[in-house]
DNA sequence: AAATTAAATGTACACTTGTACACAGTTAAC
DNA sequence: GTTAACTGTGTACAAGTGTACATTTAATTT
């Protein structure tokens, strides 16, 4: 890469975590300015539109990055154990991690998923459905429910990313108080247990 | 109640409608100006502060809408079949008739309880968590699973009310789309049908 | 009927915002 | 080596923001 592409790709990289940065330090994506992200970043303000239109635009740049940090946590989580019981407290506990060390990443889902503009949403619900597909895949190929059909797969794992999604709301309020923390880990657990049962269970209504 | 008295409630429940509207017109809850709440109320925006401190306060006011909109939605369900399947059914269609008639108070949930100030984030967990209690007691009421303690139910109708939550910003961005909604909302029969299942068979892990 | 109280108005001010535009400094192309 | 292209700077401006404060209007109290 030339050097001015090379500068170029670190302002670039600068400005999203500047963004991100706005966001873990408690502030929702949505009001963030165009001018805060440019003084975090160390440029001025008007050098933002050489790299994007505004901060819709960037944003859905923060779901690329979101997208990576979803499928390195499939990748992690990949490598485990056999036993369904260890498979669930293995994946929360690498779960847990991501949350941890890229939090910024995932506040921003969470806001976005239900806050951002249409786009954004649009964006991570599609991440977030890619992720549910890669759990179908790994059923499938551990056979895990061999009564499901994959449409019903998808289902049980749409549940599974829901039930995860909705519990890092939690999870991330819940960082600077290990107690609560572990309490609703284990309420994750217990619920994923709960779905893993009835997805063995299950069978169309009569 | 006085005149004056009416007169002012009059006005508050005019900046909390227009609050209201503002978000269900697309806007975030947490970008909207006083101004903007001001001017759709159709007041001068300094009159704001003789019923709000600033939106985070009127926010908190919006929760205390949302609370008595579940409550409601809790009752309108409670009248209904006895069947399981049936109490599935019918369950989802009074939630999505309330998603439907009270659109503005689950768009403001669904962002607030991701995207908005802490205080408002905690309210709504709260109101969600009261939500869960209630549907805690119909579980004990009908004895639904008899096999489970109140912890254990408890931590099902949590999981029952986050995939309703989850699906609510599914289904409010569907509301133009019956063929995807009606989808939507299949799945999300089936995916509490598997939890009912599941929390038919749960027992603690050896 | 007069005095008091409180809600809503109108004005004002200091910020912040997005973004247009002219410019400077460097890298790339010729 | 000269020219062209592009990233980042600096200035500028209209529009929108929260909110203090004085004023008007109308209801309540006396």
């Amino acid at each position: 890469m030339s050097i001015r592409k090379e500068k170029k790709a670190l302002t670039r990289s600068a400005l999203i975590n500047a963004a991100l940065q706005l966001v873990e330090e408690g502030g929702n994506f949505a009001t963030i300015s165009i001018r805060e992200i440019a003084k975090q970043a160390g440029i001025v303000p008007t050098a933002f539109y050489r790299h994007f239109k505004d901060t819709n635009e960037l944003g859905l740049n923060l779901v690329d990055e979101l997208s990576s940090c979803l499928r390195q946590l499939i990748r992690s989580a990949r490598e485990q154990s056999e036993n369904s019981t260890q498979l669930i407290n293995h994946s929360i506990r690498i779960f847990d991690e991501h949350l941890s060390s890229h939090r910024e990443l995932f506040v921003f889902m969470t806001q976005g998923r239900s806050g951002g503009t249409p786009s954004i949403r649009n964006a991570i619900r599609n991440e977030l459905n890619v992720f549910a597909l890669e759990i179908v895949n790994d059923f499938s190929q551990q056979q895990s429910f061999p009564t499901l059909n994959s449409a019903q797969l998808k289902m049980v794992a749409d549940l599974i990313v829901s039930t995860l999604a909705y519990s890092a709301t939690d999870l991330l309020d819940l960082n600077d108080n290990p107690v609560l923390k572990t309490e609703r880990l284990a309420l994750l657990e217990a619920q994923c247990r709960v779905i893993f049962l009835g997805a063995a269970e299950w069978k169309a209504p009569q």
